[in-house]
DNA sequence: AGAAATTTCAAACGCTAGTTTGAAATGCAT
DNA sequence: ATGCATTTCAAACTAGCGTTTGAAATTTCT
């Protein structure tokens, strides 16, 4: 069907398999929805990757790395590199296209980590705090760790939280997911930035 | 087995589900998990709830009302009623004995809303969104429409988002877990109060 | 080219889940 | 007490899952 590469049948799976992992659960997509979808043998799962966790173990792993590659222009002022963080997160969600897939992942291993997650976990987080931590603490230098430590948390869990949350938004006043998703992505990220920018620089 | 009420099969099968989706999920809950920690026969779910998912939504029914009923003290200053609702929102994750597998059981509703869900959603919307929007109208006047509405659900995903990640918590800062959950109720509500007061307080 | 290893395939196996069934037990009016 | 509706029960049914199997097809190596 879809030919685009001639790839073996283990990466026609590895293709297919990681927006189905991420659309209906771990739990919940089947052999059978990525066999089909990959257009190859039922066995082919066990074959290449011994069952179905060792092929989401695998799909995890690549969704992880993938999603480290960043490059942070540390020149900038703070206060834009906490906006160009903001909107890096906040896009994410929106790009289904591309990368959607990995992000409602990951969202689903915050709700309930598997295995091979919490390993890949230390990984991800020594990653993307020292830059975050950075940001906070020229931001206000008065904030000492702890302070600081939480509002790295604040403005991280904001970055996810409220995307995840257009529900809410779309209940509070209906009409907003009719919004294209770009005009959306950009009045989050702007809040987001302005309300953490001011927490940050006011708190305490 | 635990015979402290005479109740019912059909209300010893309620009494029960709610904490067992909570912790497995919908999915992964079995009817017979069910069934035998209410000391019942198979057929009993059928028979009383009609299958699986009219058992699910009468579970979400009773979770949602039972947790919409919050006396609010509109006399005090909207700075100590916004401490008060953050400090209610986090208590929920720590309170597992009384009621915290409704909390998990929204919070995996907020992840994939099942269809009952979305129903209620527009009563919990409804109930708590005025309360809070009044809260910061009175922090910050000056804040047209718009802006109030998204203050409101920062400070409501911050409430769920920051005791949710608490993963990430311990990642970065080892040793968070193990202190006891009444003081990581406090610091995080504290911090949360502190952040929003501020991001409210001193946006644009 | 020919042999050996690897990969693909259709089919079936074993298991667990939700649901159905029909009879037995219970409650409740007359 | 008797008859009828409701509730409980053990057992079986059906469907879908992950996995296994052994042969066929393909690739790789000499």
């Amino acid at each position: 069907m879809d030919n685009r590469s001639p790839s073996s049948t283990r990466a026609r799976i590895l293709e297919v398999a990681g927006p189905i992992f991420a659309e209906k659960g771990r739990r919940e997509t089947t052999i059978r929805d990525i066999v089909q979808a990959a257009g190859v043998n039922q066995a082919a799962v066990n074959y290449h990757f011994r069952d179905k966790d060792g092929l989401y173990a695998e799909v995890l792993r690549v969704a992880v790395h993938g999603g480290l590659k960043t490059e942070s222009e540390e020149g900038a002022p703070a206060e834009q590199r906490l906006r160009e963080l903001v909107r890096a997160s906040v896009q994410r969600f929106y790009d289904h296209e591309r990368q959607g897939w990995q992000t409602r992942l990951m969202m689903r291993e915050l709700e309930e980590p598997s295995a091979p997650f919490v390993t890949l976990m230390d990984e991800i987080v020594g990653h993307i705090m020292p830059r975050v931590s950075r940001i906070v603490a020229e931001l206000n230098p008065a904030l000492d760790d702890e302070q600081r430590w939480l509002c790295c948390h604040s403005l991280m869990s904001h970055c996810n939280g409220m995307p995840k949350a257009e529900f809410f938004l779309e209940r509070s006043r209906p009409g907003w997911l009719n919004r294209p998703a770009a005009e959306r992505a950009q009045q989050l990220t702007d809040h987001i930035s302005r309300f953490c920018l001011a927490a940050i620089g006011g708190i305490e």
